[in-house]
DNA sequence: GGCAGATGTATCGCACCGATATGATGGACA
DNA sequence: TGTCCATCATATCGGTGCGATACATCTGCC
């Protein structure tokens, strides 16, 4: 997941890995983190894979701060990208990966978009349902605060549900317009 | 986590790992998984720190099946879930934490509980805010489907404060009750 | 008779987190 | 002028947990 993101981000320009995670936070916002723990090995490997190459390193003197690596995309790490983009397997509709994927959703194929979207919907509706059965048939093992946490839950599915099916919508619109 | 969650598990009954995970399953829902590949090597750790033991192995002839191991909570056990019931740290309000102690929480202090609360209020609060600020400030260098899952995530953790605003009172209101 | 699906224990590689180390720069405040 | 804090910047390490996979038996259904 780290490795689709930080490809993405580099298509809008070579980044060093601290501004890296700064726009990966404001990209991602509540869905996910990143630590510095996960980016810099990662950062390496891309670029081990040759996925990405270091800039070359600016004069120090110029720029009294510690050196900064600045990362740029290659052919391959282009390709590796659009690879990436187009698939939309199961792992695909988890809750991790989604949001990442949904954050690039301008770059991705429309079709492919689609299949995100429903198939991230069929996951959530069976979240929903297995809350709902818990809910209604093991009422009497379940004390109040586990029911509230369940209750929270089906809310937050059913309003995902709903959320998805407006964004879903709104792709077909937009299918409807380009075949006319 | 997981040690918590088994650990306050145990004290319903002894159980084999794979009724372990089912339990795990009904009581946190939506909120966490917890697979195969955790939860054995944590209950052999939990064994090697002496918090649970195995029960005496069933007659192999009487139950066909492969041996199953029932784990049951030792005294140190029991003393360590207490440990850990009491703690009401920083990592208490995480995502993942959050929920596993409050499907503990009828067997969680009445002021532990309401720290725990409050923490998480504060902390939701605190990604509220930020979601909101990126949302009208940023909101140039965003593009559609970024700016739907900031609202998304927006609107989730307004809808969790106003949730947790209501254990709380609940919480107070039992407590007013009690000191009268 | 056969086969899917639940029951059951277990391992392995991988992704990611959180704490921590290190150190320079810029600005605020006394 | 000195000092102290926030931000900038890279990096490592131990630990937690996931997903795939393996293996084996038992149950129910067609």
């Amino acid at each position: 997941m780290l490795e689709f993101a930080i490809l993405g981000l580099l298509h809008e320009a070579p980044m060093h890995g601290y501004e890296l995670r700064k726009r990966l936070h404001e990209l991602l916002g509540a869905f996910r983190a990143f630590s510095y723990g996960t980016l810099y090995p990662t950062l390496r490997r891309l670029q081990r894979e040759g996925w990405i190459v270091e800039e070359a390193p600016e004069d120090v003197r110029s720029w009294g701060r510690r050196a900064r690596k600045v990362y740029e995309l290659t052919a391959e790490g282009k390709e590796r990208f659009a690879d990436l983009l187009a698939n939309a397997g199961p792992q695909t509709w988890d809750d991790d990966s989604f949001g990442v994927h949904l954050a690039f959703f301008s770059r991705t194929p429309a079709e492919i978009r689609m299949r995100i979207l429903e198939g991230r919907r069929r996951r959530v509706e069976e979240r929903r349902e297995g809350l709902r059965t818990t809910l209604s048939s093991a009422g009497e093992r379940i004390d109040r605060y586990t029911r509230e946490l369940h209750r929270m839950g089906l809310d937050s599915t059913e309003r995902e549900v709903r959320w998805l099916n407006e964004l879903i919508a709104h792709e077909q619109a937009e299918q409807r317009e380009r075949d006319e």
